[in-house]
DNA sequence: TGACTTACTGTATATAAATACAGTACCTTC
DNA sequence: GAAGGTACTGTATTTATATACAGTAAGTCA
C-alpha cells in the first residue's frame, strides 16, 4: 500500500513541483505555481498544497518562502533507507512503525569535504572485509593518520591500502599478507594519497 | 580543465548548499546559511555566493528568495557520488572531468520493492565479507532462491544467513562454519524469511 | 608602501512571497 | 437537500528574506 490517491489537478501540481525542482534546484513560490497554471489567485495553489501535504506527498515549513519538500520515493537517500530495529517475533506484517531510524547516506554522515567512490579491484583488502567489486566511499584528502584505510595512487593505478607506521617508516599495507608493503617515501613510483576510505557499498545480485 | 579553484570557505559553503538541497529539496535562505556557519551577519554569505557565482558554481535570481541553482556536477547525492574511473598518473589536481560515472545509491539500483536496512551483529557472516556493525540493505520478501543471502527471523532475533539447499532440505547457513545450520522447516522456533540482502553499507571512523 | 582580495560584523531598508478572509461554482454522498 | 470536498477568483496584510551601505582585520601581490 502507498499514499492516498490524488486528483488529476493535484497530480498535475505535484508533477510541476517535481520538474521545477529538478530543473532549478529549488522549489517554486506560490505565485510562480499560480503563474505556471494560469491562476489569477494564490488560494487555489494553497488549497492544492494543503491537500498534497495532508496526503503526505509534500511537506512545508509555515511562513518560509519556497520551503516545499517533496516526500515519497524520488529521493530515497535524502530521506534514507529505514533501519529495522527490534523485531518482535511472529509479527504478521512488518509495519512502518517498527522502523525507528533511518540510514542516511548523505554527506552529513560521511562528514565534511569532497567525496568520491572507487570500485575496488582485486582481493588485497579482503581480510578487512573489502571485496573485489565493492565501492569504497572516499573523502578526498592528501594525508591521513596511520591506521586509516586510504586510496593511494601508484603510477597509473589507484589502490586501497592500510596506512601503517612501522618504526619511523610510514607505509601502505594490504590486509592480505600475500601483498608486499609499499613505503610512502623513497619508493618509485612515489605513492600519492588521494583520500581516506570513510564508507563502503556493495550490491548483491 | 574545469571550473576555477575554490577557497576552503567557498568549498565549505558549496558543500553545505549541496547537502541542504539534497536533504530538503529546496535551497537555503541567506540567513539559514549564516546561521549554519555561525555568522552574525549576512554580508559574508553574500560575498561567498557572489564568488561562487563568479566562478560558475552557482546561479542566482536577483531579488528572489532561495533562488540558488547549483551548476555542474557538484551536487553530491542528488546525482550520486562520483565514481573515479581511470586515474592518470602524476595529475596534480583531481579534476572533475575524471569522474565519468556516478554511484547512485537510490532504490533504482537496489531494484523494485520495499527495502529496509539492518545493522549486523556478530561475525557469523564474516567469511562473506559482512562484518559486525555493517548495514545490510534488504529487499522485503518472504521467500528466496537457494544461494541468496537472506535476513531471517528466529524467535526474537533477526539474523543474516545464506539460504542453501542440501539434498531435499533447505536451510539457513552462516558463512562462518563455527555456526550450526538451521533447517527452514521442522525447526523450533520456525524461521521466517524477512527479505533478501541486496546491498551492504559500512562506515569507517 | 599601497592596492587588492578574502572573510567577515552591524544596521537599515525594500520587497518577494506567504498568509488570511470572503466569496463563487460544481460535484458527490448520506 | 444539507453537508462536505474540489477548484478556483479577488483583495488585503504580514513577514521572511534579499539587498544596500559602512565598516574591520588579516593575508597576498607588486
Amino acid at each position: 500500500m502507498g499514499l492516498p490517491a490524488l486528483t488529476d489537478r493535484q497530480r498535475a501540481l505535484l508533477d510541476h513541483l517535481a520538474s521545477f525542482v529538478a530543473k532549478r534546484g529549488y522549489a517554486p513560490s506560490l505565485q510562480e505555481i499560480a503563474h505556471a497554471f494560469g491562476f489569477s489567485s494564490l488560494q487555489g495553489v494553497k488549497d492544492h498544497l494543503k491537500a498534497l501535504e495532508r496526503k503526505g506527498y509534500v511537506r512545508r515549513r509555515p511562513g518560509q518562502r519556497r520551503a516545499i519538500t517533496l516526500m515519497g520515493q524520488p529521493r530515497p537517500f535524502a530521506n534514507g533507507i529505514p533501519i529495522l530495529g527490534r523485531v518482535p517475533a511472529g509479527t504478521p506484517q512488518l509495519a512502518l512503525e517498527q522502523y525507528d531510524e533511518r540510514l542516511t547516506l548523505d554527506t552529513a554522515t560521511l562528514g565534511p569535504g569532497r567525496h568520491f567512490a572507487l570500485q575496488v579491484k582485486g582481493d588485497s583488502m579482503i581480510h578487512a572485509g573489502i571485496h573485489d567489486g565493492d565501492y569504497v566511499l572516499v573523502r578526498q584528502q592528501d594525508t591521513a593518520e596511520p591506521g586509516a584505510i586510504v586510496v593511494a595512487l601508484l603510477g597509473e593505478d589507484a589502490t586501497v591500502k592500510y596506512l601503517r607506521r612501522r618504526g619511523r617508516q610510514v607505509r601502505l599495507e594490504a590486509a592480505n599478507p600475500a601483498y608486499r608493503p609499499i613505503p610512502l617515501h623513497g619508493h618509485v613510483p612515489a605513492p600519492r594519497i588521494l583520500g581516506r576510505v570513510v564508507g563502503l557499498y556493495r550490491t548483491f545480485r
